[in-house]
Parts: structure tokens; sequence; C-alpha cells
DNA sequence: CTGTGTGCAAACTCTTTGCATAAGT
DNA sequence: ACTTATGCAAAGAGTTTGCACACAG
């Protein structure tokens, strides 16, 4: 699979891409990454996870979640599905609905295309 | 307005609303708007500029528009409305049609409310 | 061997904060 | 007068980069 992306299959890429697709489908951060490798006894430094994301997000193997603020996150299910965003705690889940559509939407400005429709929907604790 | 909002309308407050406000819907980064601002010899620092787009975004004066990647961008208009983000620019800029819509939401989890959906159709060059 | 990847720390970008000064009511 | 906002510079968070060493092919 790494070899397929042109990616060299090194020690640290091949444990790393062990901890992103070894269960199901998941959103991380560099940092929380980086972290769960040192959990998991995985010597990598910080530099070497945002290289690995970002390769692996070039070579089409992670996709890059948009989040205002800071925070990058990448998600392992790069097959097209949308995602809730969930305020009070920061986090990111899959919209659990394979039908959601956007519809109505307008020819692309002459010279364009389409490349990707993000539909982010940020819930927030109900007040009670 | 500023009043309303509970905010002091201090100098630079009402001068920075003026840029904002004052052609139509726009988008704008912190940068943006303080260069805009010094362009137009007004003296504010970027400190109170995005001091500024924080406590307008607070008061529901500006919408916070989710981009991946390092820069936050204010969108003047607070209705609902979906963005397209032009990748090899960097920009963003408003679908022009007002009937998108996301159809085959399933309900918010437990406890949770559907705060607001965000839709960002990224658009590239065409390739030739 | 040859070239690419890694680790470390330093550099960078964007944003926030602390504190003295200035301005609004 | 009293309170809140501003400006500056310094701190902070997240991410990238330069360079020597290590490892894959």
């Amino acid at each position: 699979m790494l070899r397929k992306a042109g990616l060299r299959p090194t020690r640290q890429r091949l444990e790393l891409a062990h901890l992103m697709y070894g269960s199901g489908d998941r959103h991380l951060s560099a940092e929380s990454l980086h972290a769960e490798a040192s959990a998991s006894g995985i010597r990598v430094s910080l530099a070497t996870v945002y290289n690995t994301l970002n390769q692996f997000t070039g070579a089409g193997l992670l996709r890059e979640v948009a989040i205002e603020g800071h925070k990058t996150y990448f998600d392992t299910n790069t097959s097209n599905h949308y995602h809730y965003y969930i305020e009070h705690e920061g986090r990111i889940s899959d919209i659990p609905a394979d039908h959601v559509k956007v519809v109505g939407l307008p020819e692309p400005p002459d010279g364009m295309q389409i490349k990707r429709v993000d539909v982010i929907v940020r819930l927030s604790r109900l007040p009670e």
C-alpha cells in the first residue's frame, strides 16, 4: 500500500499506518497520533508524524478535515462522507448516514471544477 | 449597532466597521483587514483587529468561516449561506445560489442540537 | 553505495495575552 | 472619575524546515 503510493515503507511509516488504520475510521491530529504512538512504545518524532500525515494526505491515503481554528484533523476514511463537529468537545465524527446530499449547487465558475464538497454540521449541547 | 451589541463605539471599532460593512459582503482575515486599514490611513494595531473581529463574531456581527489550515476568515454576511473555497487562490467567496440545501441529515445525537451547517465547495483549476 | 527518511531543535506563522496608556461614558 | 479598549511586545500553539545521521533499495 505504501509502495503503491510511492512512499518507502519505513519502520515509522509502517507503525503509524498500523495505528491509523488498525481500528476502523478515525479522526486524528498530529498530536493525538504522536501521543498514541508514544503510548504504544513507538519511537517517532512529532516532525515525522507531521511529515507522514502530510505525505499520506498527498498520496490520497488520508483526508484533511476543515475545521476552523488551529488544529488540522486527518480522517482515515477518504471516501465521500460528511462530518459532525462537536463544539464543546472539539471533536469530529462521521455523520452516520450515507444518504446526505447537497442539492441545488450551481455550475462552478468558468475554468474551475468542483474538487470536493465538505459538509460540517456543528453540534452544540442542548440548552435545558 | 455597536451599542446594541454591547460594544463601546470606539474610534477603532467604528472605523473597522466602516471598512468591513462599507462595501457589500466580504470575506476577510485579520491581516487583510489590518492591511486595508493601514492603507486607508487608519491607525490600529493588529492585536486590536484580532480583538475586534473576535468581539464582533461573539456579538453575531460576523461569522467565522472554517477553512482548513492556518488562517481564520470572517464573513460579513451572517445569514445562512455557503462558500466556495478557491484552492489555488486561497480565496473564499459566497456560492451564488440561495437554493442550495443539505438533505438527508439524520437527527443529531442525544443531548445535542444542530447549531449550523457549513458547506464548503472546494474549487480547483480545470485541467486542460 | 545512493538517495530518501528521520530526529532534533530552531524557525515560522497566526493568534492571544499582560500591562501601561488612552479613550469612552 | 471610573471603566473598558488600545498598543506594543512578548508569549503561545501548531506546524514546518535545515542539517547531520540512519536506513531502505
